[in-house]
DNA sequence: AGCACGCCGACT
DNA sequence: GTCGGCGTGCTC
């Protein structure tokens, strides 16, 4: 008999397969890896995946249980999908049933069964210039352009629409005018045919274009790692669109990653403009049927691009011929929770598995990469010139500690905020500090209100007259009198963006100005609609946090002030500078436009940085030169490979116990760093502490880590504290 | 992660 | 008297 045994993957946070029979009715046709099942699992019905099939288990056969259900769907998981989940499970020691689940749309991971609808797409019944249509023109502007976009594309999504910035009442327009019709998608392969390129908006391509694309085609059937290392406006996009058009008239597939906030209207148009290929969407916008949609469309090859955040790359593509990850730098990136892994990173184990090519592209390539290009891991290219004669803003520096500061403003720069007011032009001021006030205090007794359960002061938010916890989320009315002396002197300490807004407002009170912060942000669409007034210019003066910082264009932006720009300087994060760097860098690209260049002004105490001046002088390449060889005297990464352990427990010794049980091993050429209370000890509530584990090859790395965890099972204090893993850990301030 | 089981505090 | 708080342990 064969097959009588399956080893299955369990959504459950276990770093272990679970066996189970296959009773003999359920044994034809054979069971395959990558079929789904359900399963009873403790006392409950999960849904789980085969890994594995054999014979004979080792397990007590009295313990094992049968499995309850084969799903005969079409969602099974091709075998190439499986090796790869169990690659990213290996490499990031993280359970494997966890993997499967981030890896599967939602709607695959209940047990409810999937009502299964083909995913829906929009066709146009007349032709451009009916009568019917060529009324839209003058009066309906945007539905024209809808319309428009729907005719030429025949089968174009409602993400898609949805994210080229159209709604539902504009297309029920179409509807009701009978000019449009929502049809079943006809799922077959994607092929190339002539048709799908548009060639009038292609471009002519620089030399420097040309040799990059040229690397990329000369080898593009098997792996190599392309880091693209251009500014902003130095055309990545089209060295991307023409590295793909080889890949999709080979009948192949293409994945591209974003950053969270990198799905923008011009991105997806861009694409759109080029090929006219079914291109599938997955972002944190779709609904669970979309995502499903997604994923049925990359499985059934239906799809030939799909563009999506970082859990795109799980997507089931059968023939995926080039991974392309852009702003490769970006933190969103890395997942902050649970499976804490990396877009960019599992690209490239991905890429590696299928021996394809992966393009990295950045206008401030993370360390990482640039240290990899630079050791000839990755082949390395530069884009140099702007297209057009475009310039981008300068940097420079104000020395604040001589001057005298206004609510955070120099005088210098509040000059220079009144200049380009008056040229009509618009400001953008960073402060990375969100709340009226950081902390309020006694002025008599100097007593701080202080959040209970993290033992950090509470931020003040005026509009609202409460006191926020910004570590837990907890709240509490400001008190009259101090609990500590009685005084009823109580007042603010510090500056975030709601007072700037309130000050800047009385500084230049005839002046419309928008804040945008989470706070100011938090109703849905919010965000979008502050974007779009700051572009038809209703706003003169932005304010906000680093949140404004990402992905956003400000053409009509000239001045851009970071208030506080030290911070970074000297923070325990040795890699707050890089990121530090990174946004610099990216602000002054995207501010201004050739005609109007722009300016970035930081204010800082010590303008004689080294760090400071590389930025300002030379530029992001010679900062991160500089800043890599300090790396690499420290033997920091990407020197050193990290991994960190965290713990927390509501009782303060545990963490702090069961990680220094964990160093009384030794590790062969690893060491410990800690364990170190977290950078907040106490967080809601909870204690916390951490341990690094440095090696200087990845390889011995990953033995220790799996030494490690195989004892944990023995460390007295294990049941105590809730630990987590992260592989090359990014924010070392969790 | 769920979920059950088990042992102590404030209430219909 | 019991409802439910969450600490502990287990899941093929």
């Amino acid at each position: 008999m064969s097959n009588q045994y399956v080893q299955v993957a369990v959504p459950v946070p276990m770093r272990q397969l679970f066996t189970y029979q296959v009773p003999v009715a359920m044994q034809t046709p054979a069971i395959r890896i990558g079929e789904r099942v359900a399963v009873s699992f403790g006392s409950r019905q999960v849904i789980a995946v085969v890994i594995s099939h054999s014979d004979q288990s080792d397990i007590d056969s009295k313990k094992i249980k049968p499995i309850s259900k084969r799903l005969n769907d079409s969602f099974h998981l091709h075998t190439v999908l499986v090796d790869f989940l169990r690659l990213c499970a290996n490499y990031y020691h993280h359970p494997i049933g966890d993997v499967f689940q981030q890896a599967l749309p939602k709607l695959l991971r209940q047990v409810k069964k999937i009502d299964v609808q083909p995913p829906m797409v929009w066709h146009s019944q007349a032709k451009e210039g009916d009568e019917q249509a060529s009324k839209l023109t003058s009066k309906a502007p945007k539905q024209q352009a809808l319309f428009a976009l729907i005719a030429k594309h025949q089968g174009i999504s409602w993400p898609e629409l949805r994210t080229l910035g159209y709604n539902k009442t504009q297309l029920n327009a179409l509807v009701a005018k009978n000019l449009v019709v929502e049809k079943a998608q006809k799922s077959k392969d994607f092929t190339w045919h002539e048709q799908a390129f548009n060639e009038d908006n292609q471009q002519r391509l620089s030399t420097e274009q040309a040799v990059i694309v040229a690397a990329i085609n000369q080898a593009n059937d098997r792996f190599a790692c392309h880091l693209i290392d251009g500014i902003t406006g130095s055309g990545k996009t089209e060295v991307y669109l023409q590295a793909m058009e080889r890949v999709l008239k080979n009948s192949q597939q293409v994945l591209v990653i974003v950053p969270e906030i990198g799905l923008t209207p011009q991105t997806l148009l861009r694409f759109e403009q080029r090929f006219n290929v079914p291109i599938c969407l997955h972002h944190s916008n779709l609904n669970d049927s979309e995502r499903l949609d997604t994923w049925l469309n990359a499985q059934q090859s239906s799809a030939a691009i799909i563009i999506g955040t970082r859990s795109a790359i799980f997507s089931p593509l059968h023939h995926l011929g080039m991974i392309i990850v852009d702003e490769e730098h970006d933190s969103s990136l890395k997942q902050q929770d649970s499976f804490r892994y990396h877009g960019r990173d599992l690209a490239i184990l991905r890429a590696k598995q299928l021996g394809i090519p992966v393009l990295l592209g950045s206008a401030t390539p993370s360390f990482e990469s640039l240290q990899n290009a630079m050791s000839g891991k990755y082949q390395y290219h530069q884009l140099r010139k702007r297209a057009g004669n475009s310039n981008k803003a300068k940097i420079s520096l104000i020395d604040v500690a001589q001057q005298q500061m206004e609510y955070g403003l120099s005088g210098t720069l509040k000059q220079q905020i009144k200049q380009t007011l008056a040229r009509g032009e618009q400001v953008l001021i960073f402060l990375n500090r969100r709340g009226y006030a950081p902390a309020i205090n006694c002025q008599e007794c100097h007593w701080i209100a202080d959040c209970q359960r993290c033992d950090k002061p509470y931020t003040f938010h005026q509009k609202q007259q409460l006191l926020i916890c910004h570590h837990c989320g907890s709240q509490k009315r400001v008190p009259k009198q101090c609990p500590s002396c009685g005084s009823v002197r109580i007042a603010p300490v510090g500056q975030g963006t709601e007072q700037l807004e309130q000050r800047i407002g009385e500084i230049f009170p005839q002046v419309s100005l928008v804040r945008i912060d989470r706070d100011s942000t938090r109703k849905k669409g919010e965000l979008s609609k502050l974007l779009q007034e700051i572009s038809d210019k209703k706003h003169q003066l932005l304010i906000g946090t680093q949140m404004l910082a990402k992905g956003h264009h400000f053409p009509d932006v000239t001045l851009v002030a970071v208030l506080d720009g030290d911070g970074a300087l000297f923070s325990f994060d040795f890699r707050a500078s890089e990121q530090m760097a990174q946004l610099l860098v990216q602000v002054a690209g995207r501010a201004g436009r050739a005609s109007k260049p722009g300016q970035v002004l930081v204010q800082t105490n010590y303008p004689d940085h080294p760090l400071l001046q590389e930025i300002v002088n030379n530029g992001y390449q010679h900062f991160a030169k500089q800043a890599l060889l300090e790396r690499q005297q420290a033997l920091l990464p990407p020197f050193s490979f990290q991994a960190l352990i965290r713990a927390e427990a509501n009782f303060p010794s545990y963490p702090e116990k069961f990680l220094r049980a964990l160093t009384e091993q030794t590790l062969h050429q690893c060491e410990f760093a800690g364990p170190v209370p977290a950078a907040m000890e106490k967080k809601a509530g909870k204690f916390r502490y951490h341990l690094i584990i440095q090696a200087k090859s990845r390889k011995h790395l990953h033995i220790a880590i799996t030494q490690l965890l195989s004892q944990i099972p023995d460390n007295e204090w294990q049941s105590k504290v809730r630990w987590s893993l992260d592989i090359d850990p990014i924010d070392l301030n969790w």
